[in-house]
This record gives structure tokens, C-alpha cells and sequence, in this order.
DNA sequence: AAACTGACGTTCAATTAATGAACGGTTGAT
DNA sequence: ATCAACCGTTCATTAATTGAACGTCAGTTT
């Protein structure tokens, strides 16, 4: 599955750094190299992306990813939307929290209270 | 899979309703009704949860599902490791925010240089 | 009383998502 | 020529989840 998550990370690290591999992306990103290799392709398949063949100065071969100029465009769209969807996540965890430390301190008291309850 | 979010949010919810159904509790929880019989198996299965036959009021048959001592207990501990994972969750979205703003920013800027160029 | 309705928990075949070992190809060193 | 090190690609396998289908029970309707 290619997500918001994985369009913006990877077109942000194949911008800074176009020749990097399959297998150190997946490390980067901290997904399998098939994962990668599906999201690449399918990166390609619509345009955002274009793999050229490479070799660079060392002992590496294999493809250059750069970005289209409809990659470049379609980047900062993905950038906002990816934004607005993890402020929105961070607005959820706040009141999320907020109920979980009232659930701490509500067992806490109840535990406290037990205590007393239990003094001589 | 039962994760600590489910444990939490199972434990809490069967506190205040023992004698809600299987599928009802899937509705709340947004997952699916055979996951929701998966966990609730599997936190009977531990003992923090106890399955009681029970007819209510009205046209309901089936389980009323109510906290174990044990259940009781461990609540306490899966809520705190809970909030403390949520907090660190929080930290971590701040920083991927402001990360995000910094991306947002800069294409942004690039997109008014650019503009500015344009100009007559 | 027999048939129907609706809600219950249980099951499991099917779908979806993700993994990583294995493969063939290419490069440069031994 | 052989070897080792990467490369991208593939795909059988595992993991996780879904929800339609099933049998059961209680109340309602025919």
C-alpha cells in the first residue's frame, strides 16, 4: 500500500538524494525492500517519479530516482495534506491524553483511597 | 492482534457496560466484529475478563463481560504504559510537525521566488 | 403450535498488507 | 576466470483483519 506517509518521505529523500538504493531507502524508511520496490513503482506508474539507468563512482549500479516536475509540483501538494492529517492526529492525542491521565488519576485516587481505608 | 489500545479500550468500556454485545463493542471500537471476538478471548483467556451468561431486561441474550480482580488490576498498569506510549507519540509528532512546516515553508518560498521572478 | 423475526456469539474462507529469501545481472577486485 | 558485493525484481509465505454465514435462543405473529 502507498500512503501520504511513504509519497511524502520518499519524494522528500529521493529529492535530497537521487542515487540512493532500494535496500538503503527500506532501511531509512524502515519498511521491507519489496514495500519499497512497490512504492517506487507505483511512484513511477503515475508520473511522480522517473528511474534512469546509473552508475555512479563506485561500485554501485542500478537506477537514479528523480523527481518529474509533476513529482515536484505533486510534493508540496502531499507535503500540506500530510501536514494538515498530522496536526489533525495531534490534535486527537491531546484530548486522548488528556482522558487516559484522567483514567490514571481517577484509579490512583481509588487506590489512595484504599489505603486510607486500610490505615489502623 | 490484541495491543495495549485495545486492552485499554476494552477494559474501560466493559467497566462502565458489562452487558454491552460483541458487536455493538465493535461498532464503538470501529473494528470488526470478528477481532472484537478475537480479543475478548484472548483477555478471558488471561483471566482479566470473566464471561457470564445473561439475559436482560429485554429481547438481549448472550455474555455480560466483567473485570476479574486481576482485570481490576491490570487496567491500572495497561492504562499507565498506555498514556506513557500516547505521551511519546506526542513528542514525537511535534517534532514531525514542525519538520513538515519547515518542508511546507520551503517549497513555499520557492514557489513565491519564483513568482517574483515571473514578474515583469 | 408452528412459523417468523431479530439479536446473540462463533467460525472461517477470503482478502489485504507486508515480509524477506532467492534469483539473475553487473561491476570491480583477486 | 573466479569471486564478492550490490543492484532491482519476484513471489511464496506469514500476519492481520474482515464480514457473511451459521446455529441458538427468546419473543412475536400467524
Amino acid at each position: 500500500m502507498l500512503t501520504d506517509e511513504y509519497r511524502y518521505k520518499i519524494l522528500k529523500i529521493l529529492e535530497a538524494n537521487p542515487e540512493i538504493s532500494q535496500r538503503d531507502l527500506a532501511r531509512e524508511l524502515g519498511i521491507s525492500l519489496g514495500r519499497v520496490n512497490f512504492c517506487l513503482k507505483a511512484l513511477i506508474e503515475v508520473g511522480l517519479l522517473k528511474a534512469t539507468n546509473f552508475r555512479n563512482n563506485q561500485n554501485k549500479l542500478g537506477y537514479m530516482y528523480f523527481l518529474t516536475p509533476k513529482g515536484l509540483e505533486e510534493k508540496s501538494v502531499i507535503t500540506a495534506r500530510f501536514l494538515k492529517a498530522k496536526l489533525q492526529e495531534y490534535a486527537n492525542l491531546q484530548t486522548e491524553i488528556e482522558e487516559l491521565r484522567k483514567d490514571v488519576n481517577q484509579t490512583m485516587s481509588i487506590k489512595y483511597h484504599q489505603m486510607e481505608i486500610k490505615q489502623p
